[in-house]
RNA sequence: GCGCAGGUGGCAGAGCGGUCAAUUGCAUCAGACUGUAAAUCUGACGCCUUUAUGGCUACGAAGGUUCGAAUCCUUCCCUGCGCA
């Protein structure tokens, strides 16, 4: 593939849909690698948990960003930004097709849209400092420091409001939103799911992972000394299944239960994110996905456009 | 059968004469998203409509007291606990 006809898919959909075997499958056929876009499978320690395909799974197909940050870092959209991209041109350096497939849509932006973040990196005693403070008061404090981006910020989010004043205090202020999107022709490829379908993927899925070792995994992360708190921050499978090590949850079945009706929610959350960027293509099925992918090598021009907001 | 405590919107649970279509939490629906994003935050949530200092139906059921009742009284039905 020459410079010129860099091309990048993107697959993306609510959890449990499907999307890592499709991208398998496709990846078979097109000649590609998979860059997970996944703020939990990006971790060493949290595969099964966080769903990440095995071994079995990938049939041979290169997978990036699946197990590779320490669980004492932080991931972030930033982090993952340059090393989507990283890969992105590991891929293309051989001749293969990247396809981007997660579901961690603000991560997909900052990789594939190129969203430019303020370089100032996170303050954690700032951010204690903050910790007890009201979204008033955070709110007046952002104020005085910038009164442009005051104006547009959720008043309300106080993790926004301590991340927008970290910044201005290291900047002296917010800058403008920028943004440098790769430089290729890129296809979304969204999965289109009926709720129906949906709940009973994600209820299969739940089961699998605990029959896989959820809950070992988990009871290792403690045996590991990793404290509750943090352990609860690596997503509601893991809140669950801490909840029932200590015996809030009593049962593998409420266990279950618990686990697939927040995945529920969390696939929710994912679609309102995903349903706003109108570059998406959803496919119902095999016959859509195809057309869509086959129109997409068909085309010729190589256009490079903006998520629109 | 007797005694006690209860029966409130999809669920839990406040309210105990007017300002109650009814606090709050959960669930549900919709939305936001500048380095925590499986996170964080927002709105709607009895029904109807000309969307309003609007109408209608509602706090187990039926009566009653009152200008006015989810709130007080009577009877009935149901639930839990205690005693038989």
């Amino acid at each position: 593939m020459g410079q010129e006809g860099k091309k990048l898919l993107v697959i993306v959909g609510p959890t449990a849909s499907g999307k890592s075997s499709l991208a398998i499958e496709l990846a078979k056929k097109l000649n590609g690698e998979i860059i997970s876009a996944d703020s939990r499978q990006i971790y060493k320690g949290l595969e099964i948990g966080s769903g990440a395909v095995t071994k079995k799974e990938s049939q041979g197909i290169k997978h990036h960003l699946i197990g590779i940050a320490s669980l004492k870092s932080t991931a972030s959209a930033a982090r993952y930004q340059k090393l989507a991209r990283n890969a992105m041109r590991d891929v293309w350096s051989r001749g293969k097709l990247p396809i981007v497939c997660g579901g961690t849509g603000f991560y997909i932006q900052a990789a594939v849209d190129g969203i430019i973040m303020p370089s100032v990196k996170p303050n954690k005693k700032l951010r204690i400092k903050l910790g007890d403070k009201t979204a008033r008061e955070l709110s007046e404090m952002l104020r005085a420091l910038d009164l442009k981006r005051w104006q547009s910020i959720d008043k309300n989010n106080k993790r926004r409001l301590v991340r927008s004043i970290e910044i201005a205090r290291s900047l002296g202020s917010i800058p403008p939103l920028k943004s440098k999107p790769i430089e290729a022709d890129v296809e979304f490829l969204g999965i289109d799911i009926s709720k129906d379908e949906l709940a009973r993927l994600i209820k299969k899925r739940v089961k699998g992972m605990i029959r896989r070792g959820f809950i070992d995994e988990t009871r290792k992360l403690i045996r590991n000394g990793m404290p509750e708190e943090k352990i609860n921050e690596f997503g509601f499978e893991y809140r669950d299944a801490v909840a029932y090590l200590n015996g809030i949850i009593k049962s593998k079945a409420a266990l279950t239960d618990s686990m697939a009706k927040q995945s529920l929610q969390y696939a929710k959350r994912q679609m309102t994110w995903f349903r706003r960027d109108k570059r998406i293509h959803w496919s119902k099925n095999k016959t859509e996905t195809t057309k869509i992918v086959k129109e997409f090598f068909e085309k010729k021009t190589t256009r490079i456009s903006n998520r629109p907001n």
